[in-house]
DNA sequence: GATGAATGAGGCTTCATTCAT
DNA sequence: TATGAATGAAGCCTCATTCAT
């Protein structure tokens, strides 16, 4: 069974973006396309052909990186869940997303968005895509009992989205923590704190 | 009264730490030596005089960086303020320390931290800073009335421990946040989302 | 009526020859086979097929070229005219041959001979045919009235010759300085730069 | 005798700019800088160092040419001369100004300019320099005896600008011409060719 | 015959570092 | 001590060419 053109084109094309994703996750952005391309058992110019530049393989791999997460959050889709419920879903999810992966792997959004810093097109998807993930942990946290036992309150859409801000910023920050230390965040340490954002809610419904 | 050899050293050592921050804040670590030397108004081969290596000023400028925030904290050594009142303060504190600061500069220290990962002294280096900060703050939080009103329980170390892990992590992200999308994050959502972790503790005395 | 293989391959050679003429213009031999090949709606491996290298194809667009300007001096070949009269003519055919064409256009010839300089087999190439050329432009302007009055001294091969290299001369000269300036040289300023070399004819009848 | 950084620098930027110059002539504005670095005892970095970029090398190049053919044209300077006599002096003194050179440097100005025709900066540049290098003809050849005999019509300005137009171009083809044939031309002929540019007054004349 | 993905050599440029001044 | 010209190693990218389809 020959194997067409195409098929070894997507082939490489997922070997470029696999060896992409390990070496900005250990070595930063700045790795050279040469030891990506080396990786992948090509050469520079196939990364030319496929991507067109070194750059947009990286905006590639950032979408990439977030639709990988976006089934994830499945679990914590039912309605009746509780704000704090939600939360540690989230955060179980999370380190779901994460498991398997060397310690050097946490780096990965960070090194991908700090280059975003400085380059205006990395810049412009990262943020539709982080507003698609704002929007999404949003509606996940909007019309959660604000407290354990229903009945009681329920989270508005300004709530929920304070809470997403937050959620995000501190997952972000583990990330990043963790990429420094090597060491990987225990569950019941994340759980804790991810719940502990509900009060966020709570204080306004005070 | 001429100006011994020792003081412009000083003075010429203190201005390429300046113009390297507000460089690294901007473009990364990976600004050229050149840039940095000229923004203080110097050449490539005076850092080599003074530093020894674009690296080892990069860890001096690392240590420089966490001193500068550590008088910040001392509005909140007061000992009968409850837990929620420091976290607030903290986050008063952290603002403020970045008050006047231009959005770029907000992502120096992912910068410089980022860079750390893959640079052994550097990151040993870092990492002794990173534990005496939370050392500082974990002691900041430790003994703290854990509801409003006294009397109550105290926040045992433990407790705090996990409390400033969080709040780090939360900081970090929030000043990661905010370097990609240039804009400040308000007093309010700040306090807030600080405040919230002092759940964290409540969660323990349940 | 199905068109042949071979109909096929001979439109694909002239669309590429069409192609190359433009972009060599515009940008010189050192334009990529890739622009040729996309232009003429094809790919880098059909110049493959067809022409077998980049160097080949260069080769054949000379010969075209000149090939194509051949036909233009007929207007004078009437015997009858003098030396002054042809040189006229020619100064008008020359103009007549780059009408309508793009100021970038006047650089091909210069372009793909100055490549030659450096490519024994284009240089070979360009050799027999500038000699046609000037063998054209001597038997064209041998045996002419010297002087506009006949009857009078006619020019000998020597004469013309002499004549035919400046002419030839100051042809690319002018196709040179206006491909620099993006401005086409006026008729009157032409013919009379033309007619002024029939000088060089009477000096010798003096 | 200690020599001065800045005595170095001024060598090396000279060898530069001959090795640039002679690998230019021979195989056009495409070498590479490192065959020039190399020409000249130097690497690539050297050339960034002295000159910033392969562009602005070529920039210097350029003007450092022209500069080279003004003094030759000192000898027509004489008020006294004739039109034709002023035009054999500075067919002259072109040839000598080539005296000594491969065929290949020849090419020299060609190479050059054709680059130029695609690069903005050296366009720009080399706009400049064929201003002045056509003023300075004009004033030349404005105010000569037409005919060779005293008393007679004098040159205007608008005549001399037309001769010097079409002499411009005459050489330029020259050279190109036999930068192709790599045969240098006849004294003879290249008065005569040029003397016959004289006709063009006359013909304004008659 | 045509395709186009991949190669591999080479080009321009940057930059941390060195060293003679 | 500071200078800055030069180095040399790398990096990104281009492109003529090949070859399996």
């Amino acid at each position: 069974m020959p194997t067409t053109r195409t098929e070894t084109r997507d082939r490489n094309k997922r070997a470029l973006l696999a060896s992409a994703r390990d070496l900005v996750a250990s070595d930063g952005t700045q790795v050279s396309l040469g030891s990506i391309a080396e990786a992948a058992g090509l050469t520079t110019g196939a990364v030319y052909s496929i991507f067109g530049s070194k750059q947009k393989l990286l905006v590639e791999l950032l979408a990439e990186d977030f639709h990988r997460y976006q089934g994830a959050l499945a679990a914590v889709a039912d309605p009746t869940l509780s704000l704090r419920a939600v939360l540690r879903g989230i955060a179980d999810a999370w380190l779901a997303a994460y498991a398997g992966e060397s310690a050097a792997r946490w780096s990965f959004e960070l090194n991908i968005a700090l280059a975003a810093v400085h380059d205006p097109k990395l810049k412009a998807r990262l943020g539709e895509l982080k507003r698609d993930e704002l929007d999404g942990l949003s509606a996940l946290l909007t019309g959660r009992l604000v407290h354990q036992a229903a009945p009681g309150p329920l989270t508005s859409e300004v709530e929920a989205r304070a809470v997403a801000d937050a959620l995000r910023a501190l997952l972000s920050g583990i990330a990043f923590q963790y990429a420094m230390t090597d060491q990987r965040p225990e569950r019941t340490f994340l759980r804790r704190a991810c719940e502990a954002l509900a009060t966020m809610a709570e204080q306004d419904a005070r």
